[in-house]
DNA sequence: TGGCGATTCGTTATAACATAACAGGACACG
DNA sequence: CGTGTCCTGTTATGTTATAACGAATCGCCA
């Protein structure tokens, strides 16, 4: 369905999208999108990157809404705990998912060129995952899994 | 050749010879494992564990060393950027190497009940990753790949 | 042998990331 | 209309990591 992230493509859309996927998740689960909640996901929407929860923190304040680091950390706690965003552990950063609604375990591309972020098909990762963690005995709850590397554009800029 | 990290071994063994393994890959490649980075590379072998920098600070100041933070965070630099220790993304935490010389990208199991921290075999997890990034017509230099999950004595003692 | 550069280390300070704890408000439900 | 639950505001603090600068050491070689 979707563009890869590191493609361009209609930002607007996008966006609105994942908001009414948001919107329909919650209503259907009993889920509260509040206020703030939803001021958070649309900043990593509109931004398209990933962002320090302190990143979020300054654009909350630059709208005029007094804000202190535990508001933006709950709303992302709700956000990832709901799969609406990400963490990327690597650099501790926060970013709209981009497959909403879908179930997945998340797999990431980050170029250190220019410091996109794409999620990436994780299907066969998860099942080499399992199959090296199976061989040890042990029972994959959840894998991080964060490729760092550079993008077809950035190649071509450095060439 | 070496124990799951989940299994039981022989400790002074390992350590001893991953010890070795540090001097003799600094002597050939003319790095220096100067007193700060070995006493660093001792205590991660010895506690065996992750570690955060801080809990390493304890123990050197513990030991009657006085020590700064910048003083780990630096040992830990050059250990990780050497392969003698590895940093867990996802527990901001540091771990000995448990294959020293062998070139890996190595890839960790987490069990979240017991702590414990094991490498895995990663061979394939690599292969996937770089197959599902290479659609994206990404180029990957090196993967995050840490699982977390439970390990065959925490499944045991939960049942 | 004396200066030079490179590397390492000590030290102070501060930046960046994250959470504890408690009070108050909104709202549903009996 | 009381009570419980969930969400938010606020203050303070905890945890992780780095900037910046100066001094010590050591190899190199003119």
């Amino acid at each position: 369905m979707t563009a890869s992230g590191f493609d361009t493509h209609d930002h607007g859309h996008c966006m609105a999208q994942a908001l009414q996927t948001a919107e329909e998740t919650c209503a259907r689960k009993g889920l509260q999108l509040t206020a703030q909640r939803r001021r958070v996901l649309e900043i990593l929407l509109r931004e398209h990157r990933a962002m320090g929860a302190y990143d979020l923190l300054d654009v909350l304040r630059a709208d005029g809404l007094g804000a202190q680091p535990p508001t933006v950390y709950r709303a992302l706690d709700f956000l990832v705990g709901h799969g609406f965003a990400h963490k990327l552990e690597r650099l501790n950063a926060f970013i709209a998912c981009a497959h909403p609604g879908e179930r997945h375990a998340p797999s990431f591309l980050i170029c250190k060129s220019c410091g996109l972020v794409a999620e990436m098909p994780s299907e066969g990762i998860s099942q080499a995952v399992m199959t090296a963690a199976g061989g040890l005995d042990f029972v994959v709850d959840r894998a991080v899994v964060e490729a760092e590397g550079t993008c077809r554009s950035c190649r071509g800029a450095a060439a």
